[in-house]
DNA sequence: CTGTATCCCAAGTGATACTG
DNA sequence: CAGTATCACTTGGGATACAG
């Protein structure tokens, strides 16, 4: 029996998950969530260089997809906390793993920059 | 003792590797050529809908950080196979997951998708 | 504290046509 | 076969200011 979903077939929804997910600060914000629920500010301030458009973009793309909960607990100052749901935390570990991979292979991947530059 | 790198600082090199890989076409790219070597087109044609130009971007792009070789065997017409380097099997792993999380949660997104629109 | 509202810009993507 | 060359276009992303 063949798969169901296939990303290499071009109107696959497979694709549209798939680029949901390499968004750009997808795994910044899954990763931050890791541990334990964040509020927005903390998570700002944990993902440092993000902006508050672009954190909130993401945590409402993310929200949308079931990956994220947002828990208003009210209060003023308001408190909000962002939490990963079930399906958020499956996601964990292959972004995890990813990101590992990112931050191990710095050296590899200049090396080989430094060396294709050489080549022309 | 810290971390060599740490994709949540800001300048962090780890940030511009994680942005190559989690480029758009990578994925496919990747996974395309896990089982064995490719030509141009036998990639273009595995990659539903990629089209010659963004295909080429990926594989120089993919060339320069050391993850695929591309092998020019000459002749007429031409013969150029596309291979993963050891670098670049080395991501096959933390990709097909992701890839394959992608394939296994589309209903559970959708249903997250139904269910965020109904709420408002 | 938790966001919105604008505006702007660069990068990425895609369609199409063409070349060695 | 294996690409290049253009061009048009969208989208994501960043800066800044403001609001409940």
């Amino acid at each position: 029996m063949a798969k169901a979903y296939d990303v290499m077939a071009p109107t696959c929804p497979s694709r549209v998950v798939l680029h949901r997910i390499g968004a750009r600060w997808t795994v910044f914000v899954v990763t931050a969530l890791a541990d334990r629920p964040l509020r927005f500010t903390e998570l700002k301030k944990h993902i440092e260089g993000i902006t508050a458009k672009v954190l909130t973009e993401t945590l409402r793309a993310l929200e949308y997809d079931g990956l994220v909960a947002r828990v208003d607990k009210g209060g003023h100052p308001p408190y909000v906390e962002y939490r990963l749901t079930p399906l958020g935390r499956s996601l964990l570990e292959p972004l995890s793993a990813v990101r590992e991979w990112a931050e191990t292979h710095v050296p590899q991947v200049e090396r080989a920059n430094r060396a294709y530059d050489e080549r022309g």
